[in-house]
DNA sequence: GAAATATCGGACCTATTCAGTCCGACTTCC
DNA sequence: GGAAGTCGGACTGAATAGGTCCGATATTTC
């Protein structure tokens, strides 16, 4: 349904409040400022730890921090890092080719499709979020 | 996940059925010739007939016909007939605007970025995709 | 060294949405 | 009147998203 999830959605918020804040902050002080549930907060930190958008610091006094300026930061990286299936259709995406492909003829437009919105969310990055 | 539902992509690839073919076709037709659920995509031509983008003839004989130019159907308005949530976030959408508001400063980027994609979609057209 | 405060990570649960099915009613042509 | 269509509502099953729980590990502070 064309809808990014909650979790870019958390996750460009935190990113955002990393951005605002400079240096560490914990899951916690991000999950009461925005009301996000701690758990589902914390795990998605942890992805864009993974993914080295941000950096983290265990034990006390520790949290997450930006790796990357926030210019550099793109939307297309977050969700990259945040969701599995991205591409608005089987066909947009696989470069394979679809199998119905000899009646239907909608692929070569929806490939282009693709290109637009995936230009689209490049061009936004998380220092626009501030 | 800023995936088009099977709705939609079966959605196109009748309308594109029909705009090539030009006059009448069953779902059967369809169905058959595309390897498409019957009954789904016959809620789905429902759908588009519902919405004044197709004609619906019925008894013998009868069947779907594009009621508009294939130029002047864009995928704007076959994705606002087939998927109730359009937009890619709450805050996105809504006019009211977010109760977080205050704290979080993404509301204004996504908006944008909305606008970017609604564009990227009235821009494809059903004569496109023959 | 113990306690407090963090991240780490896997298992789990639940609600919603999506895709698909079933079926009975109505309409029209031959 | 029967065949070939659309119409429309109810239902089911599977996948996914959103959220929870809990034990382990790391680091600072007292």
């Amino acid at each position: 349904m064309l809808r990014l999830s909650k979790r870019v959605e958390y996750g460009l918020m935190a990113l955002q409040h990393l951005a605002k804040r400079g240096g560490v902050s914990t899951v916690r002080e991000i999950s009461e400022e925005y009301h996000i549930s701690y758990d589902l907060l914390a795990k998605i930190l942890q992805d864009l730890k993974r993914d080295g958008l941000i950096d983290s610091y265990q034990g006390v006094r520790g949290g997450y921090a930006l790796m990357l300026t926030p210019q550099s930061i793109s939307l297309t990286r977050v969700v990259g890092a945040l969701e599995e299936d991205t591409g608005i259709m089987d066909c947009a995406t696989s470069a394979a080719g679809c199998s119905r492909s000899g009646t239907c003829s909608i692929e070569a437009p929806m490939h282009k499709l693709q290109a637009t919105i995936d230009k689209a969310l490049s061009s936004v990055t998380v220092a626009q979020l501030m």
